[in-house]
DNA sequence: AAGTGGTCTAGACCACTTG
DNA sequence: AAGTGGTCTAGACCACTTT
């Protein structure tokens, strides 16, 4: 394997340890270089794909910081719901249910989990312009969130995954998705505000820290009369 | 700008001029550096950008690439529909109908058109497993694709965006697409062979080529009920 | 054996931010 | 002015493919 890469490798661990601040850059990458004897242009390739996944952040001039999963990252990343028209707006997030059960058997699957452990199960409203827009029913290994609770997800300051990282060091970075069409149930509907049988999207996303550990499952209906789902696949060119 | 950069814009103008041939590899990194009179790191870093935009493709011992849209890239980039159990598979392609018209003012406006000037408005049928399941309504402008014709759209023998690129010589690098539930109108319904008013995924893609331009208007209306659109977010790691 | 891309080095100098 | 990341150089050596 190539030195560049195990050098990234021990820089994600330093990261989930907890050995570089949030809020404060990282050495700077000669001395970074030193720590590791390599030379600068290693270090460098290694620290370039770890920005190019957002786990750091290189500014010029000031430094190198872990990748912060707040709002801008967010709606950069996991939330692709654009107006027709274009705009693109941060959620207005409301708790509908906390609560904790034991996982099925997909829930399992989905998260890794052997047998049918304590998990999380949440059922969150998101609103754009007032509007409900996406219910998410969210399930979480009580084992990787050991002392989540209610008051703490409604009370926390910035996005969920901000929440994983702060509290419980675990770093989303990335989600597979599989996206239906389906009729709206009773429940979607009523949250929704929608008639029973509209039309809506539902999209299955495990979200992801490193190494390909599921963190999280997540069940989103979207009413997706207003909004669309967007993606591109184009370089910067 | 940075100096890689102007490298990497030539390179794509030599890709488009048709300056490299298809199926032979480029000049090699040493003769490539020396002839832009440039070090072979720079050369690196424009070629390894194009790289990871898929428009160049090397291999190790034997040379690089233009990037070829066959069926494995449409698989990758373009087509990401997957069965429940997670098997992907190339569709087959039957045309529907093949016509020209006057462009509206949505296709003017997605393919950045002045005027309301001459486009093929192309339907097409994908088929999984011998099953209707993507039902595309395509729409390309004359003047980009000069001698289109019904009888070489489907005599061609590969994908149609690797029509594009060796027929007339445009590449088509990524795509931007936006998805929303419906209800299927009566001539998806049909073509789908699946109620009226069943839930299907409808994806508006604006496919490009380099520097943004748009080459392709397509409105997919996808049956999502044994098949599900896949994406995702993460590294490699 | 010859030719290709892949990795790594050890520097120089530039552009940007902060004190 | 000092410190950061950003670009570029000129080479060495390795891994892989082809002849």
């Amino acid at each position: 394997m190539a030195l560049y890469h195990k050098v990234k490798r021990e820089l994600i661990a330093d990261i989930q340890s907890g050995k570089f601040l949030l809020d404060k850059p990282l050495p700077n990458e000669s001395d970074l270089a030193a720590r590791f004897g390599i030379s600068i242009g290693t270090l460098r390739r290694a620290v370039d794909e770890l920005v190019s996944e957002h786990v750091l952040l290189r500014q010029q001039g000031r430094g190198t910081f872990v990748g912060q999963l707040d709002q801008e990252r967010f709606m950069y990343q996991f939330f692709k719901l654009e107006s027709e028209d274009g705009i693109r707006e941060f959620p207005h997030s409301e708790l509908i249910d906390f609560d904790t059960a034991r996982a099925n058997s997909e829930e399992s699957a989905s998260l890794g989990l052997r047998g049918n452990p304590k998990v999380f199960r949440i059922k969150n409203l998101l609103l754009l312009q007032g509007k409900p827009v996406v219910f998410d029913r969210i399930t979480l290994s009580c084992a990787l969130f050991p002392s989540l609770n209610q008051e703490q997800f409604v009370q926390r300051s910035g996005t969920i995954y901000d929440l994983f990282q702060r509290e419980f060091g675990v770093t989303v970075v990335g989600a597979d998705e599989r996206t239906r069409a389906i009729l709206a149930d009773e429940e979607a509907a009523s949250v929704l505000q929608i008639p029973i049988g509209s039309p809506v999207l539902r999209v299955t996303r495990i979200a992801r820290t490193f190494n390909q550990q599921p963190a999280e499952l997540r069940i989103s209906i979207i009413n997706s009369q207003a909004h669309e789902l967007v993606s591109n696949t184009n370089p910067k060119s």
